[in-house]
DNA sequence: CGCTCATTTGACAGAAATCAAAAGCGGTGG
DNA sequence: CCACCGCTTTTGATTTCTGTCAAATGAGCG
């Protein structure tokens, strides 16, 4: 689409992301590209460090670069509850808010292409065509979060860790940004990018249910355990079988996404 | 904000519209406005009408204007999934994609103000303006169903039922559209729109558990039953009490919504 | 090595799903 | 008007699953 972006060198910071053909901002053309890159700077995260908070004036957006990003709700009893992961290429923040219904926090080292709410807000609305792909990219957000609340709403726990573990090992090998890179392994590996305990949340269980349900699929020879956040996909149709879906639907789910 | 479309009569059929003070549409200046009335129509569907299927072309667009549409999610088993509801105001359709991914079912009987979806997308492009605030449209629309997410993933059953029995007593006085019609009823009535097997379905549990929870509610003089598919609050802050949430949170979730 | 924290395992109580049946509601036709 | 039928809702009895509490094991780190 934007060979031109590739092949001149307008914005080195962009030309080289990882995540630019994915991203929103692919809508932008050269020069708007680079106006862009003048509003954005990379910053790097620590795992468990606070990027936006609850509440918070939410003076921060942009993408996810590398990394995970968890997105929580504090709930009144102070239950931490993982609404959604964000992975590279997603969109991060509440633009067009004063203030965020959540929170965004690293759920692993992460870097992010940041940019001031205000400054993000005045340049979409200068650039319709790039608020348009926004649109779209937040359409599709929607979407998958629908799609993971009817996943939520009528499975057994254990459809649920199924349906999470797919969704990994689809995600897991990096292979989201660079589609050439891909390389199909005959035995899928899971990564796990987060403790048990916000998976756990995430699921609507506990740590505990989640546990026994992982060993149940490792006894059962669907999963082989590699260490303590991998594992090795041993029965691709038995996992597929446990989480209560068709593959297609699967594999819509893995594209755009529940977890993003 | 646009009192010249009211006073003037550019458009009969958006200044009488009770939604337009409330919908994407209220960006458009009254020329604009004029322009979208070209290409949107009322239609009434009948309640179980089907509006768009799950995997059709999602070719019409448009907003509710009075009743209830339910968003369901056809899963492998063939159980229908309650992904959300949408009440007078709320967006339905999906522009800019060639399916959709969820059937858009008459709840109730409906009143649709409808636009082709080519047309819908075509117009908004032309006019960034409306295309900004359907954007912030469907920002506050993925708050509000991660927010639900929230809800149903850490809370137990009453919780849910009482949370979805709150938002409805305070959507179900037709009171959504015009702020000025509001009466504060001292006893907010709730209408359940849709059946039981539904909203078990859309809570995450079975109609039997449902029944059990709701008739909990009235042994407690919290509600009381007024016919099948209509309760009165008798002790508000009893109710609110067994959501687990503040009221602060709760109303917050009725007015941007969970359930829209 | 000893510390802490995360994960796994076990035992048990409580909640919800399931199975089964009764009651309520709305329509149809005699 | 009433009896009958199909459907939804409610209620009851039972089983299964999951959360909770508690303890053991394992991993990372100074």
């Amino acid at each position: 689409m934007n060979d031109a972006a590739f092949t001149h060198g307008s914005c080195k910071k962009c030309d080289t992301c990882a995540i630019h053909q994915r991203s929103f901002c692919r809508a932008a053309s050269d020069e708007v590209l680079n106006e862009l890159s003048r509003i954005s700077h990379l910053r790097e995260y620590e795992k468990g460090q606070v990027i936006v908070a609850q509440g918070d004036d939410a003076e921060i957006v942009g993408n996810v670069v590398s990394g995970i990003v968890k997105l929580t709700n504090m709930s009144m009893s102070g239950q931490q509850n993982i609404v959604g992961l964000l992975f590279p290429s997603d969109f991060f923040g509440r633009a067009f808010s004063d203030e965020s219904r959540f929170s965004y926090e690293a759920a692993t080292d992460v870097t992010l292409c940041c940019m001031s709410r205000h400054a993000f807000e005045t340049f979409v609305v200068r650039h319709p065509e790039v608020e348009h792909e926004l649109l779209l990219t937040i359409l599709d957000e929607l979407d998958a979060t629908r799609e993971w609340t009817a996943m939520t709403s009528c499975h057994t726990t254990m459809q649920r860790v199924a349906t999470f573990l797919f969704i990994l090992s689809r995600r897991s090998d990096g292979v989201f940004c660079d589609p050439s890179s891909r390389t199909r392994l005959p035995r899928p590996i899971i990564a796990l990018p987060i403790g048990r305990r916000d998976i756990a949340a995430y699921l609507g269980t506990t740590p505990e249910t989640l546990s026994r349900n992982i060993q149940t699929l490792v006894r059962q020879n669907i999963i082989r355990s590699l260490d303590t956040n991998h594992f090795e996909v041993v029965d691709m149709p038995g996992l597929i079988d446990r989480t209560g879906e068709t593959r297609e639907d699967l594999e819509s789910m893995s594209g755009a996404e529940p977890l993003r």
